[in-house]
DNA sequence: CGATCCCTTGACGAGTTTCAAGTGGCGTGG
DNA sequence: CCACGCCACTTGAAACTCGTCAAGGGATCG
């Protein structure tokens, strides 16, 4: 795990001057935090800095933590005992990591670093005791893992009735509104993951992921750019091709 | 929707009479309602029932209530625009229906009876102020999201990284352990759904699953038995099919 | 008794995986 | 500064799983 680079004091005071112009201070944990109590969770949390394929934590471990991103963009993947692979998600800044399974004592997946990433980690039993004492901060907290079970289930869908060009062509869409989400280009994106990593995300080999984006891209759907970018270049017709729900 | 065959009065009182032979009383909503506070969720109960067939909600309805299933078996389908179907999941008694998206204004899939069903439901405003006022309470729904989420990322390993084979080993074996959370006989499970519910819970055809269902028979795991019922004669082998995460 | 629905089984084909080779970019080291 | 090697990606061909189309059997209900 990554090494602390600091701890905030105990009060929201301590607090401000680290997290003012933290990209993750408006959204998930840390917007719902900021908004239920003026002593709320943001005085409970570390710093830890990850390097490049730095896992956060493993598949198994015990699960004491959860997480907010501050920066950088993390996998999240789960193994099978033969190993093959599935990537449940990629959260970046202002994502929430390890709320699911609350009761559950160890994490389901673990969480590796996609770039050098810093995440801010909080105390579950802190997290829930302060839900208990502040309902908002409780709403928000299930607001959080409802909205990612809803977004579960838009997965499951497409893992279990999109085709191959479906499935990128979702993929792709989705990055481009997750990047937007937080004052990205209006139609470009960036893929930090590998291949590999799409395709165990999509259920696809990288092969197929990587047919499906030439094909895209022979189309004229989409442009590759230096540095793992993408340019949307017709937007309808990627969603089109994604076939929503 | 089915017809609304009883109220129940505002306060626990008018309902223990109604709920104490509830089989869901000891799970999921109603046993958290029931621990968390005298005067719980238990007090705002209307009893719905269900024909054959019958939907509770359809995909898009506004999603005013949560559900707790008392007896039956609904199933919840996922439409595409070109007609492809995915069954999110299978709920009996004890489950929980509907409390995913907390703040989506309407639900993002339907539920249908599969036999004759009887279901209570429950105001969401009203569980989410009593969460708001009893913090046991809050803790227990908040559990049972994150619960359903974790299930979720199960089935997203199921549907992206098993083969038909181990999809309906795995199924088989989920029902046979939902069967067995409420006093089932040990080695036999229903199956009150067809093979196509089947197919589009597992991302398969219905075809392709009869085909699975009739390997697994002719090597032994299973047996058929009327009334839609599966004997499991080799669980061991059933599981190793399964391959678990 | 017939109709209908669901399930099973077979043959074929499409889409995806698997296996394999080749290309390109990028950092390292000479 | 350039060559080399490594790694990720691309591309091709063959194999295989699963889907599609089609036909038939069995149970249930009117």
């Amino acid at each position: 795990m990554g090494d602390v680079v600091g701890t905030r004091g105990g009060a929201g005071q301590a607090c401000r001057g680290r997290c003012g112009a933290c990209p993750a201070r408006a959204t998930g944990l840390c917007a719902i935090g900021a908004a239920g109590t003026a002593a709320a969770a943001t005085g409970l949390a570390e710093a830890v800095a990850l390097d490049t394929g730095e896992a956060l934590f493993s598949q198994g471990d015990a699960a004491r933590h959860v997480y907010a991103v501050a920066g950088g963009t993390l996998k999240l993947t789960r193994l099978m005992a033969d190993g093959r692979s599935h990537v449940a998600g990629f959260v970046s800044a202002g994502d929430t990591v390890g709320l699911a399974g609350a009761d559950a004592a160890t994490h389901a997946f673990g969480a590796v670093a996609l770039g050098k990433a810093r995440v801010c980690r909080f105390r579950r039993d802190r997290l829930l005791d302060l839900a208990d004492a502040c309902p908002a901060f409780g709403r928000g907290l299930f607001g959080l893992v409802s909205a990612e079970l809803a977004a579960a289930q838009d997965r499951m869908l497409l893992l279990g009735r999109k085709t191959a060009q479906e499935k990128v062509a979702s993929f792709l869409l989705a990055m481009l509104a997750a990047g937007n989400r937080h004052g990205g280009t209006a139609d470009t994106l960036e893929l930090p993951m590998n291949r590999a990593d799409i395709a165990d995300h999509l259920g696809l080999t990288f092969e197929t992921v990587s047919r499906c984006v030439t094909k895209l891209k022979s189309t004229g759907s989409i442009r590759l750019l230096p540095g793992n970018r993408v340019q949307v270049r017709d937007a309808p017709a990627l969603a089109d091709l994604a076939a929503a729900a």
